[in-house]
DNA sequence: TTACATGTTGCAAGTGAGTTGCAACTATCA
DNA sequence: TGATAGTTGCAACTCACTTGCAACATGTAA
């Protein structure tokens, strides 16, 4: 991973920045992690990743940062059905929702876009007269591969 | 509430039987309480109204309880957005999944039954290939009263 | 450039939800 | 009624996350 700092800002850094937040050191390095993180992390990942940028980060800094994301509704939270554990995992909010999907058997995470999840959003807020800022959707079972295992 | 041991068993105590649990004292009072609860309640309220019916009962197994529960598919535990800290919420699974909707200004929790959930989750099975054991679906944002007030 | 005000950081300690080890107990069944 | 295996309560523990605070860095405006 490159160094932040010479990089071109990512889309979380600039739209904090467009906000008027300050850019520090710290944050760059753990915007950055987010931004290109290719599987959904926890905290402690999260924090590992960025201590390959930065050994002195603190864990806590990690946190703040999640919990600013997460109140500009640039991360999602999510549970993954907490199958190791009570953390949460993160991920950039992408521009469609989507279900997240976790076997019990393997632990494998799918994600699934659909329309009938996007409808099902819009009757949400016309039938019950609620603005939805945040959704989600994890769903527990059987992947292909384990449903068709023995025990 | 009257006292669990001279009731009718309610349906989770009879489920846990057929399947051969044992039945305690202290089994028969937390399952009670899950059952006739009013609402979404977390472990320690759980905790709390046990304990009118048997000051003796530990934290512990209440949890014991739950995670009991949880494996035979008879609660289901939600997160309700963690709008305070991080505990989780048990209801008794019911018969037809639901949606639940959480007000991010006043904090009210609102269910809802929808046709399309139903055929979304039909969908995931189908096209993902994906046997569906438990599924949440939990919105944030903003009730109807909250929507319509100033700041 | 520099000084300033305010926001941010790292550290240490704390909180709160949930779990584990284990000896004493008890539901179930022969 | 006694044997057996599952369950309980207690204490201690783990883990994820938060808070208080002094030192520090950023953005802004002289
Ligand atoms: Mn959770
Ligand atoms: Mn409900
Ligand atoms: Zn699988
Ligand atoms: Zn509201």
């Amino acid at each position: 991973m490159p160094l932040p700092e010479t990089e071109v800002p990512g889309r979380l850094q600039a739209e904090l920045m467009s906000r008027g937040l300050r850019m520090t050191r710290q944050r760059r390095i753990i915007l950055s992690v987010v931004e290109t993180a290719k599987q959904h992390l926890d905290a402690s990942q999260i924090l590992r990743k960025a201590h390959k940028l930065d050994p002195q980060i603190d864990r806590v800094t990690v946190y703040r940062t999640l919990n600013l994301l997460k109140r500009h509704g640039l991360v999602d939270e999510l549970d993954l059905m907490h199958l190791q554990g009570e953390k949460h995992y993160y991920e950039r909010r992408p521009q469609r929702d989507h279900i997240h999907m976790a076997c019990l058997r393997c632990g494998k995470i799918t994600e699934f876009e659909s329309d009938l999840f996007d409808r099902l959003k819009g009757q949400i807020q016309r039938d019950c007269r609620f603005h939805i800022v945040v959704s989600r959707l994890e769903v527990g079972g059987y992947c292909g591969q384990c449903r068709s295992l023995p025990s």
